[in-house]
DNA sequence: CACAAACTAGGACAAACATCCTAATACAAA
DNA sequence: TTTGTATTAGGATGTTTGTCCTAGTTTGTG
């Protein structure tokens, strides 16, 4: 296969390089927006050569919403990793908000604006992309479990609560293009997450 | 001004009607999605006809958020008549969630929808319908300062609260297809209305 | 009835769109 | 060096898009 660029050594493609692109671009304008002449462009590679790698827009959809799903696990195991306490991975998750508030602040949650994009399409791949939301879930209810709620009904609630806090704080910050916002709401879930009644360890703060 | 239906006593004219069917189309389908030609057979007219009424698409979305700062304003006033409590007042605005569960499970949310795809699209009416969010944030704290929250900032910091808290249920109500999410978040949330310390007079329960 | 204004229909327009085809080039293996 | 395969570029396809024009019809008013 053809190795355009070599970084860090991890060899990327072309097919590669596009699917980059479209992810940014699907996440920055929206995937009924891009084009096949935009990600071209942005790849700086003809619409031709586009085709010889993606035969139609929602090949490249499904590629995008592969690569997110692969990126996410990577991030979640990584979180799994080390002697960490479960409230802490999960202070972890509440945290994205802050390291990427800038983009969110522009362009709001890449998991939920592609989410209501796609249901509002009523696209066919409309449940891949619910496996973002699924896999966050998945996660944060086993951290729950671990923190002491033995119930997965309970532990799934609390998993689905601070899903909706994400998207909500997301959403607002977006439209308000507040990053105060972001930080205060943080605060308070944090402090929501330390006032959980749990059996394990209590937060070493 | 041609009359085409009366309903109710309103008098619904041409201009009316592409507005609603607009209105509907761009909350089921998003604003990119719907087309003249889509808007047009929604309302059984003719596409040069169409342009009669509206010259530019642009024309159309002003109209469409006009309509609905318009009804969110009536709605909100209505909410304020009477001796209702304010914590009352502000249980009809979560309450929202559950009237339109239905269509929210479906489409998600209209204001936050809308406002998401402006933003991604860079569109000039972004501003206009972010007004929708700034409308129910002022009503919020206006609420929250007749509840007893003397500090502006503090009613403020807890309307943007509610209004997130709206955004993410509604979010993954969608994302989910789950109703019962709706009503298990709606039920703790008027928990914490309940439990904020205010000064005038307690929930009437 | 007459007439101007309000309204409607149908098609024309260029631009953009996703998709496809073909011919040329680069490359790996023989 | 030859040969087959992987990759590329550029243009053609037909459809859909937003926008516009023009000619006809309905309507309220004198």
């Amino acid at each position: 296969m053809f190795v355009l660029v070599c970084v860090g050594g991890e060899i990327l493609t072309t097919h590669d390089d596009i699917v980059e692109a479209a992810d940014r671009l699907f996440y920055q304008q929206g995937y009924e927006k891009t084009s096949f002449t935009d990600i071209a462009e942005a790849v700086k590679i003809s619409r031709g050569n586009f085709y010889y790698h993606f035969r139609t827009k929602d090949e490249i959809l499904a590629a995008v919403i592969g690569l997110r799903l692969a990126n996410t696990q990577k991030l979640l195991d990584k979180w799994q990793e080390e002697g960490v306490l479960p409230q802490d991975r999960i202070r972890n998750f509440i945290n994205i908000l802050i390291m990427n508030r800038v983009k969110i602040k522009q362009f709001g949650c890449p998991v939920g604006t592609l989410c209501s994009e796609l249901a509002k399409l009523d696209h066919s791949l409309l449940g891949e992309a619910n496996k973002l939301f699924e896999l966050f879930r998945k996660w944060l209810r086993k951290q729950f479990q671990s923190m002491g709620f033995g119930s997965k009904k309970e532990a799934d609630a609390h998993a689905m609560h601070v899903l909706a806090f994400s998207q909500g704080v997301a959403t607002l910050a977006n439209a308000f293009h507040d990053e105060k916002f972001i930080k205060k709401e943080v605060k308070q879930m944090e402090a929501w997450l330390d006032g959980l009644p749990c059996q394990s360890a209590d937060t070493e703060k």
